[in-house]
DNA sequence: ACAACACATTTGTATATACAACTATTAAAA
DNA sequence: TTTTAATAGTTGTATATACAAATGTGTTGT
């Protein structure tokens, strides 16, 4: 299905809009496939990107600076994320004895779990997609929005 | 930059999962920008897109569903943006006289005249990105979205 | 020591997304 | 004709995004 079937467009567009809005939707089918996978588990797709860069940690906990800049999203709120993954037993949140302004947040056990649980599913969603096309394809689109999206000055 | 710096991994990903990631942060980036340019104007993008697509009717009113299977995010709700631009007097809102489940929405002058002064931004939005590549690669990068998404069973 | 500033995080507010439940209207079936 | 089902849209609730303001803590300069 081409963009244009897709929002129905009756005008021709030129390749830099179509580029555009390809990238967006795309995104959106991606999202709205990886949020059928999470929400039998109740987890947002962000909840479960904090968790996994927790993860990522190896056992060190991780300030909420640093979550934040390891998060696609870099606007998103970490504050409320781990809020609610605190309800869920899935972190712990503690003041850092250093630097009393720093927060710890670590994954527990029962988040430890719940990825694991999550990893099969993750890498078949993964696999999903990148299976329409063939492996030197795979390769060119990731060059090609490596490029795209920065500026050249 | 490459995606691996941007979400700062220290581990190395395979293909499979760089796109994906990729793609959602290329999405994030070029909507950012967006909404940049939007923001002096008090619309929000997916406000902006009801617009373009209510335009795009050339005079004719567009229905609430007609809108919604336009946009690029399906899950939208239509109403509450269609709301919000009622209220900056963007578009108005009558009941069909047809079929009186329907509503009819149509963009004003005040709403033409917001989108006629916002054309050469987009436009320009839209030219920076695709400057970073040629236009081959631009014509490919479409051709490799349009394919990944689509599952071939 | 104290003021001024920088830093890390939280809170508030508006908007948007996701999705289910609800209302109103029309169409179809019995 | 009455019931049932389908359609179009709205409303409610929870979560997330965007961004500014506020809070508390540490650092630096005087």
């Amino acid at each position: 299905m081409t963009i244009e079937e897709v929002i129905k467009s009756t005008v021709k567009m030129d390749n830099a809009k179509k580029v555009i809005l390809n990238i967006m939707y795309t995104q959106n089918v991606i999202q709205d496939h990886f949020n059928e996978i999470m929400k039998p588990y109740d987890l947002s797709g962000e909840q479960y990107n904090v968790l996994r860069i927790l993860r990522g940690q190896k056992g060190n906990p991780a300030n909420m600076c640093v979550i934040q800049e390891r998060m696609l999203a870099k606007t998103s709120n970490t504050t409320r994320l781990v809020d609610k993954l605190l309800l869920k037993e899935f972190v712990t949140r503690n003041v850092c004895p250093d630097n009393r302004r720093k927060i710890e947040v670590s994954i527990t056990q029962k988040g430890l779990d719940v990825l694991k649980e999550l990893d099969p599913k993750v890498d078949e969603h993964e696999r999903a997609f990148a299976q329409n096309i063939s492996p030197e394809e795979l390769e060119l689109l990731n060059k090609l929005l490596e490029k795209y999206r920065t500026q050249q000055n």
